[in-house]
DNA sequence: ACGGAATTAGGAATAATTCCTATCTAGGAG
DNA sequence: CTCCTAGATAGGAATTATTCCTAATTCCGT
């Protein structure tokens, strides 16, 4: 799915395309090419103002909050302070292994949907709305740096 | 595994057990009673402040860490806007359904336990530390006042 | 082009978490 | 039991993320 078509989409839904929550949304849809990395509020704010220095923080959890009712944008927790957020395209589901020391995320093409039909049979009144299924650890090159430190720690 | 056992074994580790400590590691206990609840740091900071009326919230913030790095406690994220913390007692591992209008969660005897296996498969030189598997929506006690809400709503 | 409801900027307020540093203390050594 | 010191704490300030408030602006149907 295209920018186009997701802001054909807002208009149906009643939304109105201001200039702002255009650029948050091209923001998303940037964060989306290579390695997969959800962006905290911050980070979008930076890449909006690049066209729009006035935008405020509050247009922007806004504009993600709204995109979220919407089911257009998806919120992670990486555990490093803030909230990250990422596009949710249909066709696109999938989760997070993080590593805690450099932030960096990869992809994980896993769902635990077996669980996920057990949680709705063990609680059939519950109204499942969201799930999150996130890996925590270090990344093989975080490794292999705090190896190095270690090693110069000794050695001096 | 009681308090006692857990003094002895923090003791074993080489963890000065300060009263401040002791506190803390009380309330994560008195958090496992009756419905699982993981408490904020704000929420064990009243507990300890109960009978150690100074601590400061640097404490239970270092506190929880240091445990958390020993592996007695487990971090877990309910989208309330703060990080919520509860023992991890070995055999009581599990997850998290939680209530995003109340709040409220319920342990879940589930874990995607094959998908960590398959995450290991798809990244062998990761060193998976944690994972967390959470699902979110409206309990049916929220749901139902809502749905109250609602229909006050129409009838005004 | 016009009007009204929705949206925004800007700045202040709030809440969570961490930092700083002088002081204190748990627990091992003697 | 007392002493010593590495590690822990209090207290308060600083930082960071997020939300609130309100007057001014703007999208979009008519």
């Amino acid at each position: 799915m295209l920018l186009q078509d997701v802001l054909k989409e807002l208009r149906k839904a009643g939304i109105r395309l201001t200039p702002q929550r255009q650029e948050v949304l091209q923001a998303l849809f940037d964060g989306l090419q290579g390695e997969c990395q959800p962006q905290s509020a911050e980070e979008i704010l930076q890449v909006v103002r690049k066209r729009y220095p006035g935008v405020s923080p509050d247009t922007v959890y806004r504009t993600l909050g709204t995109f979220k009712k919407l089911g257009l944008v998806r919120e992670v927790n990486f555990r490093d302070g803030c909230r990250r957020f990422e596009l949710a395209l249909q066709g696109g589901h999938h989760h997070h292994l993080v590593c805690l020391r450099c932030g960096r995320s990869r992809e994980l093409p896993f769902c635990p949907a077996d669980c996920l039909v057990r949680v709705q049979e063990y609680c059939p009144d519950f109204e499942i709305e969201d799930h999150a299924f996130t890996v925590f650890g270090y990344c093989p090159k975080c490794r292999e740096e705090s190896r190095d430190v270690f090693r110069e720690t000794v050695e001096v």
